[in-house]
DNA sequence: TTGGATATATCGTATTATGATGTATTACTT
DNA sequence: AAGTAATACATCATAATACGATATATCCAA
């Protein structure tokens, strides 16, 4: 199943962030299997998005790379930079607050208890 | 505080859907403040946004209007369609959906507690 | 040997909310 | 009375972002 895709907008760069961290080192492909299996196939991360997003952020100063040759092949295993550690919790931070404005506006989570 | 707005994309039609179905009836400025007001201030839909929103989801059939003279101005005050009542569920549902997917991967909440 | 999975890359396109801009009324303030 | 903020609607060009399409190449299994 596919969200509707302007949902998963902005939400990119956390999810490479978060679970490149918690891996401490992924090369694109891997990362977006990854991330596949986790959601059960419902954020499935494209190469059109993912590997432009990993230029940008490595461009940016919040990701470094080290190439590794697997036989004839070139792998490129991403990790965090210290800048990237920095980026990844104001980014979840970020998306913390989303989630609960979100919650509060679209599930009234703000409404009081009716007393009875 | 003010969102990096590519996250709210694919949001504001389940804001609208929801908080007039909330209050049954309401005009665009109004709506746009009640936002306001429930977010602190966190979510505020633009005139650009709303407005246009508005006309799409009549022209769709999922809100009616209903002109009413305001001395010499004229509110236009939106509901909910029957079909809107369906476009509403589904959206929340993909939003609900939607937020248990990102809790998951990027809060980690599918790792067990492990056992001391 | 052919197709599918692995692995990376680029670029034009679609979608969506916003900013800028405009018009007009009503209420507040000095 | 004048000026200004808030109310109330509207339109359109623009920016941002993920995706689809497309391309290249390796490796493995049927």
């Amino acid at each position: 199943m596919i969200y509707s895709k302007e949902l998963l907008k902005g939400t990119l760069e956390v999810i490479v962030l978060q679970v490149l961290s918690e891996n401490g080192k992924m090369y694109g492909y891997e990362l977006s299997q990854m991330v596949k299996e986790k959601t059960d196939g419902k954020i499935h991360l494209k190469d059109g998005s993912l590997y432009p997003a990993l230029h940008k952020m490595t461009k940016d100063g919040i990701l470094t790379f080290e190439e590794v040759s697997i036989g004839k092949r070139v792998r490129k295993y991403y990790k965090l930079t210290a800048k990237g550690e920095e980026q990844k919790q104001t980014l979840l931070d970020e998306m913390r607050d989303f989630i609960k404005t979100m919650e509060k506006v679209v599930f009234n989570e703000f409404k009081i208890a009716p007393v009875i």
